[in-house]
DNA sequence: TAATACTTGACTAAATTAGTCTGTTATGTA
DNA sequence: TACATAACAGACTAATTTAGTCAAGTATTA
């Protein structure tokens, strides 16, 4: 399985959304603030998960994303997918031929090893992760967080300004 | 999960070593014509694979690797640990601190997926692949192909060496 | 002694990944 | 209309990782 920087930021972001679903359109910069990613490199992921149908956005203040769907049919494999991610441990990517044009002695056990990963990815989904995990309580934190940066961004240029 | 061709080829010359166990000691030449892998990259797993105890070594003509435990004792984990790979699909390696010093909205979501994994890696073991697979075909037509190759290259040797 | 085969550790090239940057287009608000 | 906002597009770079190579050794057997 090749999951790297990028499948996992693109599935924060997408809980980061759709827990925040509610407040309307979200900015990337919002996320990129909360999550602690890159806004640059969210804008790649988020060009994927359009492409995707994954989000739908609107342009100009007071746009930013939301959810194209229910965040209950929105599976994790489904968002490393959409960022071309993929979940496969073979070396052959399925085509049997890492030996010549021949399967190798593990293929099987990869392909196993998939079917169990894939399960367990295709099942859950973004609402339920919300619901099972403690990623309410994290969200929460998070949200303390950036208004106490914001705060001190605020007191910060209060001080600048002033003599 | 960072499985790469490191563990891969791994798992796989640890399957030939197996399945050619009561051959003697086998040499990692022999494996890597058989498996297509190169002697010096497997040079370098056997050394990590010795030091954790799972082949032993002997010198010298007739020399070679042997299984240092029984083939039903090595699961498949502790082939990819042992070359330094780590199962672990976390982003924090389990440490928390993806976000500042803090868990990251998805921590919990990568540790469940781990137990998955572990679970099916940690229980399989080399005997069992041997038993449950079809690799005993596969590894039949390795020993043909080697050998085919190997009159191949006799005859090569017959002809440049004659007139 | 000569050939074999493991041992050690440094080195390199290629590929991938993560991240950055520049500029453009659309849209709401003053 | 002007302006600020925020998505959109795509090229570019730096850093890291991976895969693979190599040279020089040591131990063992025939
Ligand atoms: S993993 Fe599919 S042939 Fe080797
Ligand atoms: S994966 Fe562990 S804190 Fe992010």
């Amino acid at each position: 399985m090749k999951l790297t920087t990028k499948g996992r930021y693109a599935v924060t972001a997408m809980l980061d959304l759709a827990l925040h679903d509610t407040d309307g359109p979200i900015t990337l910069a919002d996320i990129a603030r909360r999550q602690d990613i890159s806004l640059y490199y969210l804008e790649q992921l988020f060009t994927k998960l359009r492409k995707h149908g994954l989000v739908e956005s609107s342009r100009g203040p007071g746009g930013g994303y939301r959810l194209a769907i229910l965040a209950s049919d929105i599976t994790v494999a489904r968002v490393i997918y959409s960022v071309d991610e993929s979940i496969d441990v073979t070396r052959c990517g399925g085509q049997q031929n890492c030996q010549g044009e021949l399967r190798c002695l593990t293929h099987d056990l990869w392909m196993e090893l998939n079917r169990h990963v894939s399960e367990f990815l295709n099942k859950i989904t973004l609402a339920e992760i919300i619901q099972r995990h403690m990623v309410r309580q994290v969200s929460k934190r998070q949200e303390l967080l950036v208004s106490q940066i914001q705060l001190a961004d605020i007191n910060l240029r209060m001080k600048s300004s002033a003599p």
